[in-house]
RNA sequence: AGAGUAUUAGAAAUAGUCGCUUGGAGUUUUGCUUCAAGAGGAAAGUCCGGACACCGUAGGGCAAUGGUGCUAGAUAACGUCUAGUGGGAGUAAUCCUAAGGAAAGUGCAACAGAAAAUUACCGCCACUUAUUGUGGUAAGGGUGAAAACGUAAGGUAAGAGCUUACGAAAAAUUAUGGUGACAUAGUUUUUGUGUAAACCCCACCUGGUGCAACACCAUAAAUAAGAAGGUUAAGACUGCCCGUCAACUUCUGUGGUUGGUGGCUUGAGGUAUAUAGUGAUAUAUAUCCUAGAUAAAUGACUAUUUAAAACAGAAUCCGGCUUAUAGAAUGCUCUUUAG
RNA sequence: UGGGGUAUAGCCAAGUGGUAAGGCAACGGACUCUGACCCCGUCAUUUCGUUGGUUCGAAUCCAACUACCCCAG
């Protein structure tokens, strides 16, 4: 991820999460922002509840949507602050790599963040 | 076939594409290339014990609080472990055991029952004023979780460890064995309820906070005080000059916001062999260096083969305990059946 | 990372070793032309979050576990 940054601070969490345009698919919600500045890079999050199991599956949920962003990351614009939310309600053994990765697709498609 | 116990490992291999963290080397310069390494038996719960750091303390002791509680040993230490003793479960292998003191003192023991610790309701016996009385007695009845050693004989007015025989338990003491807990045997005395996971007594241990500890670097706002400087259109002593104060600048200091670095992984380490020991473990020699992230790395996909497989993710480190755990493997032991 | 607390009927909640008070709700009855208020009665029953232990006896004492909540920074 040679253009974006991760973000580390509450405040910014809670206003992307309070003013910013969201769309949502079966287990997966996106938030999205823009920066302040005119830049060539982005800002990224994710966010897994505690609901959704232990820590192993936890991390493996993180490294889904990581490993997802990583793939999709040249073909979006510049200049954005996203979050990927999982939902409370998704339980991971019923999933694959390939259901997370449609709906992170298809929610950044709706929000037409591709160039 | 069933059971017990101890130990081991806890998905693997090949090829390809993309990618993360740390370290080394190279190039070049802050990027790239290449090489190497990269979660557990419980990392979990945070239930104990330590290392380490700071605070407190001259040094030590007593008290309080809290904890532990058979013996000997191991250990840095422990509430842990090993080997035993006593008690309990099991046909056995084996397993479980907070297991000091009730004869230091206090408290409690509902209901029932006469009585829950020096007790007498019914009853038995004697005397009698002949009964709804006095005295003796604790064998029998009944209550209860628990009732003042058990059985038999003697004895007696009736009875009673009152006496005797056999047996049970406790205390003291002697002898033998054992480092010791204790065991065996004998003598004397006694038959004194239970509860200490109720207070308590006895013995031993115990200063507090915790890596977000702590140290260093840079740094925001406000600023007591001190030192130096000497700038001015400027305030005061003072009308002017010098000077001093104030103000100004810089530094120290105070204050504690934000970020970073160290602490951070070579250690009560691992592996192998030998020796000592029943064992926990210890000693010696050789050899090895095996995660160190900071919103938190160790991953994703494809193909082939075996397999269909759990519980689960380091966060200062170490020794234990407790809890979760699929299907396996290996060693030893016991019981039953058949040959 | 460290520390603390709670769990009792559908809901609220008392109960400090001797067999679980009370209120609301629910159900049944009574009153009323009908409904509400009022009145009477029933409802924890192998049982106090789960498991094990101490005790004659445990919601209560002890240990381990589960779920939830709070505090410091």
């Amino acid at each position: 991820m040679k253009n974006t940054y991760s973000i580390k601070k509450n405040k910014v969490l809670k206003y992307i999460l309070k003013k910013g345009i969201y769309n949502t698919q079966n287990y997966i919600v996106v938030h999205y922002t823009k920066n302040d500045i005119n830049s060539n890079y982005n800002n990224f999050a994710v966010c897994v509840s505690k609901k959704n199991g232990n820590s192993v599956q936890r991390n493996k949920l993180k490294r889904w949507a990581r490993e997802v962003y990583k793939n999709e990351e040249d073909k979006l614009k510049k200049g954005y602050n996203i979050i990927i939310l999982y939902k409370k309600t998704t339980i991971i053994d019923n999933l694959n790599f390939n259901d997370i990765k449609n709906d992170i697709i298809n929610c950044f498609k709706e929000l037409k963040l591709y160039e």
